[in-house]
Formats: C-alpha cells, structure tokens, sequence
DNA sequence: GGCTCCATGTACCATTTGGTACATGCGCTT
DNA sequence: AAGCGCATGTACCAAATGGTACATGGAGCC
C-alpha cells in the first residue's frame, strides 16, 4: 500500500471515529495495515496527525481555488461560496471541529492550521463582498459574519444533523447579505 | 478535599489543557491529588468526564437563566443575549467545542450535552425574536442564524484572537438583527 | 475506650501505548 | 545470478494507562 493511499485512509478514518483515542495500533487496524507501517511511513504519531491536518487544509484550499476560478455573477459565486465553506468541513464532519479545538490548544501537529483556518478563506471573502457592492470599510466586518455564521449553522448541522432548520437559516443568511445589501 | 472542589478543578484543568490527552494521573498530579482519588469519587475516567459535561451545562443555563430573568427592554436584553452566548462559551475556550465535537461523535461522556446545545438556547432566543418583532414564521430561522453566528465569532476568536475584528462582526450582527429588523 | 465509616495512601495488575531491532521478502539494476 | 534498497512482518521493550485490593488514618458516635 503506498504511502498515499494510507494517508487517505487515515483522514477517512479520522472523520469517522474522532482524533481522541486514536491509538497507531488502531488506526492500523482499521485501515488494514499495521502499526509498524504507520511509523514507516510518517515517522511517529504526531507525523502522521501532522500530515492528515495537512491534507485537510489541502483539500480547503482547493475547494476554495474551484470557487473561485468560476466566473458566475458575483451573486451566484457568492451563494456557491457559502455553500461550499460549509461543504469543505462537513467532509470531514467533526474532524473538523476536533482539530480546531486542537489547533486552539496550540497542539503541536496543528501549526499551521490555525492560521489556515481564517487566513486562507477571510481575504478571498472580503473580496467577494467588495465585487457585491458593499462599502470598502464594511465588508471585511461582513466577510468575518457571513465566515462566522456558516461555521455556526455547520456546527449546528452536525449535532442535530437537521439540515431543513440549517437550510432556512442559511437562505436568511444569503438573503440578509445578498443584493444592493442593505 | 470534598468532591464538589476536585470537580471544580477537574472542569478547569480541562479548560485549561483539553480532554484529549488528559490521563487520570495527569488530572490528578495538576489538581493536586491522586488518580486513586478520582476513582474514589468519579468512579471511573468515564464518569469523571461525564461530570465535567453536566457542570459546563449547568453553568451554560445558569447565565441563560440569568439573561431571561433580567426585565431590560427587548433590544437590550437582546445584545445581552449575544454577549452572553459568547461568554457562556469563552469562559471554557476550547473545551466547549472539543466537547461540542465529541458530542458529535457520539462520545459515551456527552450524551446529554448534543440536545443541550442547541435546545437549551434556541427556544428563549425565538422568545426574544418575537418579541423584538419579528413575524413568528421568521423568528426561528432568526434564532438559528443570530446562534450559529454568534457560535462561529466564538471559534473565530479563540482562534486569532482578534478581539477588535469580531467585535466589528458582532456589532454588525446586532445592526442587521436589531431594531425593526428587516 | 472501642467501634464504625468515610477518606486516603501504597502497591499492584493486566493491557495498551509509541517506538525499535532485526529479519525477510520482492523488484530492480548490472 | 548477484547484489541492493525499499517495503513489510515478527518480536520485543519500557512506560503509562485504567482499575482494584488492601491497609491505614481519623472523626464521630455508643
């Protein structure tokens, strides 16, 4: 099994069953190879957590890349972009709460992380809402609500795993910023 | 040491240095007991976390209780509202949403804690909705979101934190749920 | 004083942990 | 065919883990 191939077992696993009690023997296990193979290819525990968050963010920043290389009208690219800020976490479920409570935690496998987490998706945003016709001095407050409110409404998602409550809140969420906004 | 304090310290500890890695002796040895103790009290690690959860969600309503039974007018008590929420959280940083992820995990020691989060909070916030004049078709849908948002500030700002940029977003929050709203 | 009960300390247990040492295979080049 | 290097399996280790057994203290009650 190659070593990249493990590692995308390992994230799956990850998602699946949370970081906590993760033992190597265990995750081999899971995953069908032995904890001898883990160390072999990431080296230690922590490499191996390393490399799953920073797959993870990976696979963020390429959903963002997608976004926005379209060119939908800016309102259109604007509905997408909330959609897929939640859809980039919920792959990864709880994970991605897990982590960020790691990365808060300054836990050493997160490093990068945390930075990731706001830089990477808050200029991008800012930008969205600049092209929406919003004030140049208001719209990084917009960006950090409108990133702020679709992480709540994917937090919500996940406990109580009703998407219909989610989905209003999110139309409210589209209509309040959508338009001439305000 | 009478339980109720080691319970105390146990909740802080955890507040302090996550659940993750968190082994009876480390417990023990940082809150200046034994791991003999804790089994004495808690019964078992699982009982001892399992403790720690109800305490986060008795304080949790406690402050929510608090909020509700203060007679400011609407839009102050309002704001209090959002205040509250946050600080609810803060107060265990990290610990509410690695609790939060393993409640979406299903985790053994949160079972009471996935309904708590969102039922606990949402009913008085559609109260507050109403009567802040919303139409009662669009209250819940207001709740969720002013929720989800205020949770995701809170992420935000345990992450950076960036006090300054997420009192800009809360305050723009309070703007577009505020007066007449809408 | 003697008794009992709760609190605490000491010592121990089997199991699991992350990590290592070493042998073995399998495919490649020469 | 010989040799080499990467991949993998087996066996092992010291340390830490959750939990238990048992002894001991010390305060209150008879």
């Amino acid at each position: 099994m190659s070593r990249d191939s493990l590692l995308a077992d390992a994230v799956e696993h990850f998602a699946k069953n949370g970081i906590g009690d993760a033992s190597l023997r265990s995750i081999a296990t899971s995953i069908g190879t032995s904890h001898r193979m883990l160390i072999y290819h990431f080296g230690s525990r922590e490499g191996l957590l390393a490399e799953v968050v920073r797959t993870v963010e990976q696979q963020q920043r390429d959903l963002l890349a997608e976004v926005l290389a379209t060119d939908l009208p800016v309102a259109e690219q604007n509905e997408l972009f909330w959609r897929r800020v939640t859809e980039a976490a919920l792959i990864y479920g709880p994970l991605f709460f897990e982590l960020s409570a790691h990365a808060m935690q300054d836990m050493p496998h997160t490093e990068s992380l945390k930075a990731d987490l706001i830089n990477v998706w808050l200029p991008p945003l800012i930008e969205l809402c600049l092209r929406a016709g919003l004030p140049a001095d208001e719209a990084p407050a917009y960006a950090r609500l409108g990133l702020a409110a679709s992480r709540g409404l994917l937090f919500d998602l996940l406990l109580t795993g009703d998407q219909a409550g989610v989905d209003e809140a999110s139309a409210l969420l589209n209509r309040l910023f959508s338009p001439p906004v305000e």
